[in-house]
DNA sequence: GTGAAAGCGCTAACAA
DNA sequence: TTGTTAGCGCTTTCAC
């Protein structure tokens, strides 16, 4: 920004104090006569004077920024968590800066780099689909970055982390498949790297086998988030002689992509193919027919991931890293077939 | 962040050279060995050194940070945008930090005032429905800050603005109405202190007098953007005995919203009503019926505004204030009527 | 209750 | 080609 702004030297000046005083009343120091303290404030009003938080966060080695990055933003997973983080991070002083690896892995080590030589006081991750090698992220750990992950965690990576129980959700979503009659269930599986993939596969599977349904290794499809890939998959699947009558998917955007192809093919949901999804982006309730769908409490994920960045932050000679898992719940909406009885 | 990070001066005593040295090294300018130099990348890199920003930005009296306010990020609008805006920045070197007003006056006056404190070197700002007063922006530009503004623009302030030829969208969309039979054409607006409301109202009102309909005033609700304003307007419309038979909205997620209510009501679109959105968000291809739209060029207003903001930045001496108006384009789906003839 | 002074890590004259 | 030095604006001891 360019032009000068007043600082505390130009309050010192004016008021024939020294600059000690003059932050001593900014910062509402405890030792400081009332009536210095109150023309200070005054003059500081007068002029506009906004502190320089670049000169502060030099002096005290810490910028009170907390970190985001997350995957993109364009779905309303993501926003809707930053949201939450924005909050509790707000409300406890911090400004929040945000940025998009755009599933990138390149663009996620840059953006991290970024990080840190803006030495963000902790970091708010969700990596890329792509990260598969760690490197950058312990690197930046040993530097002493607080670092709390979410969505997309992997067990390789130490830390806090904030999860759902997306096996629970996984299990329960399948069952109800089971129970409003399905036979022949398909997944649209996640990257198996992640336990987001791997947990809702596990509970995808283990419903089937509790229900003593027979495995059929060929009705799992790792679309892996990959945008497109959940159409073409499901294209194949209905190509099949053996077409299954159910998909649960391993996220919303994903099942949109399938109910749109399924739409395509002329088949109706839920009486041909019923569709489960997972996470509860909001538009999953408008599109036609409104999904049933794992819901999970996104704002919250972003509120609990804060708070733990801060405490982790502000009292770091106390802390172990927490695993939190959230708890889903199955809501039905047309997507699937009535329960009948 | 907490830890001591290497700094120029460890690399420096290491190698036995000079802070400046090192710094040169590491910015990579003109004057230097390229033995010494090599050295210094090599230790630099061995140590895992990160310039510390916060410093070069105090010194420099330049961050490299763009910021960006927009009033929400829940729906699709505002986060294409900052992807525009994201990838103009990161190519010329910027990191953008993202905060969000939730459309409140008090947070926007507080975000701004910390943007100022951060010393982001400009700002891209589209401001909230409630902004009708606007000394606080004022005083961030009489300090120096660049500000693009975009989407909510108002003519009382003055600096560089991105918009759409909101004027010539609307116009198209409800002669389109027209054009397919619809005779009853109702306008759920928006705020009309901003030019995106007036101008979209005004386009409205110019298309039905070209085609000579009579005015009827009482067929102008303003949602102004309040979230579920536009679910109640429409249920009143749809109370009317001399019912509309056809809705242009101000933008998409005001549409969606009259949408499921007009389908609460059992009415059929268009059959019973057409309905005409704004702005291609995304999940208007996913609404059953697809959603008829005036699409603008998203991406390229956020490109448009970082190129116009960073110009500012980088050459202010030879900077005055640049408006520049898109281009929209009806995209016709099935909301509304097919074209007779 | 107030002031003097050091220094956070870096850049950029200026000098050598 | 390299080093010395001042200083960006602030916080924070330490002394008075």
């Amino acid at each position: 920004m360019r032009g000068k702004q007043p600082t505390i030297w130009d309050i010192a000046i004016k008021l024939n104090v020294s600059i000690s005083t003059v932050s001593r009343a900014l910062r509402n120091a405890p030792d400081i006569n009332p009536e210095t303290k109150k023309a200070i404030l005054d003059l500081a009003h007068q002029l506009d004077y906004q502190p320089n938080t670049v000169a502060a966060s030099l002096r005290k080695n810490k910028t009170d920024i907390i970190g985001v990055m997350v995957p993109e933003f364009v779905h309303a997973y993501f926003p809707n968590v930053i949201l939450g983080i924005q909050e509790v991070a707000n409300a406890a002083g911090y400004k929040v800066m945000v940025m998009q690896s755009s599933e990138s892995l390149d663009i996620e080590k840059h953006n991290l780099q970024a990080m840190v030589s803006s030495r963000v006081d902790g970091l708010i991750l969700a990596i890329t689909r792509e990260t598969n090698d760690y490197d950058h992220i312990v690197a930046a750990q040993r530097k002493g970055l607080p670092i709390v992950f979410f969505n997309r965690i992997v067990d390789e990576l130490q830390g806090s982390k904030v999860m759902v129980d997306d096996y629970t959700g996984a299990f329960t979503a399948v069952q109800h498949l089971i129970q409003t009659g399905c036979r022949r269930i398909a997944h649209l599986a996640g990257p198996e790297n992640m336990t987001i993939g791997r947990n809702r596969l596990n509970g995808y599977l283990d419903a089937l086998k509790a229900h003593q349904f027979p495995l059929d290794e060929t009705l799992v499809m790792h679309c892996d988030f990959v945008e497109g890939r959940a159409r073409k998959y499901t294209q194949l699947l209905l190509d099949r002689p053996d077409r299954p009558d159910a998909l649960f998917a391993v996220n919303d955007p994903t099942a949109i992509e399938a109910l749109i192809c399924i739409q395509e093919n002329g088949l109706s949901i839920p009486n041909d193919i019923a569709l489960i999804g997972f996470s509860n982006a909001p538009h999953s309730t408008f599109v036609t027919p409104p999904l049933t769908s794992v819901v999970q409490p996104i704002h919250e994920i972003g509120q609990l991931a804060a708070q733990l960045l801060i405490r982790q932050i502000t009292t770091p000679q106390q802390f172990t890293p927490e695993i939190r898992i959230l708890d889903t719940t199955l809501v039905i909406r047309q997507s699937t077939r009535p329960l009948v009885g």
